[in-house]
DNA sequence: TTTTAAGTGCAACATTGTTGCGTGTTGGTT
DNA sequence: AACCAACACGCAACAATGTTGCACTTAAAA
């Protein structure tokens, strides 16, 4: 899969800078937040890097990763992800050390309950511990 | 348990400000943002706010409830929490309505597995969904 | 090639996080 | 009761991030 596939099968427009963002994406298997982003594509506008975030969000290319940071994180979805739905059920796994955050496709979120009268949508679990490099 | 006790059972000095604060969290029970607080305490600086909520974190008071917001908030420790450590490992339903987020002590966040070389530290389970008033 | 809907870059402002510092307060000591 | 030192508070200031408006540029369909 590359970029330009990824942009027509979600019907959106082509363009440099959202191929930047989607390589950069297909380059590093983890999620990445905005800063991460800006840091590798050099000469960026924040606002627009903010933009394109949210609209590959929304039209399914990346999912919010959701690690107990103060900051935002996006990953690549697998697939079947579309403007319409989400599917992206698996833990995320953050390093207390250097920070990087994985998903762990093999790790779903496991079915809980909720208290009486509560109706459950969906879970997220967020690991914390050490990556593989960082526990040496 | 009152707000001066809790105080004094974690080696805090009393101040109004501090008892007012604790008072909202034994008030309303679920987890708070700062804006919420701010809400309920009229007058406050959110300085002071920001660094009462984050003594009170260090010292064991409370915990963060980390529910996939784009808001920090904080809830009450059950108790036994110290400036040692944190002991609280139930999950957070965040509802997608009202935004309000709850502890759930009777979730706890299960054992999970993590890809080889990965050391697992600590798991949190956030639930999104609709909370029993939200519903209807 | 023309047209137009969409994307980009900049200004501007809001919100939140964070630190420094002078002043006020707490809780123990004299 | 008065005193003192450590701690807490309130304000200024700045950083980082989120968000919108608008004029200009570009992609892709006609
Ligand atoms: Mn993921
Ligand atoms: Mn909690
Ligand atoms: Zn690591
Ligand atoms: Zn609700």
């Amino acid at each position: 899969m590359n970029s330009i596939q990824l942009l027509s099968n979600h019907q959106l427009r082509k363009t440099q800078f959202r191929e930047r963002v989607l390589d950069i994406f297909l380059r590093y298997e983890r999620a990445l937040s905005q800063k991460d982003l800006e840091e590798q594509l050099h000469e960026s506008d924040r606002i627009t890097l903010y933009r394109t975030l949210k609209t590959f969000e929304e039209k399914g290319l990346i999912h919010k990763a959701i690690d107990g940071s103060d900051r935002l994180k996006y990953a690549l979805c697998a697939g079947h992800c579309d403007v319409h739905a989400h599917h992206d059920h698996h833990a995320h796994f953050h390093c207390v050390t250097c920070e990087r955050t994985f998903c762990i496709e093999d790790v779903q979120a496991p079915a809980l309950d909720a208290p009486p009268g509560f109706e459950v949508e969906s879970t997220h679990v967020i690991i914390n511990g050490r990556c593989a490099e960082c526990a040496h």
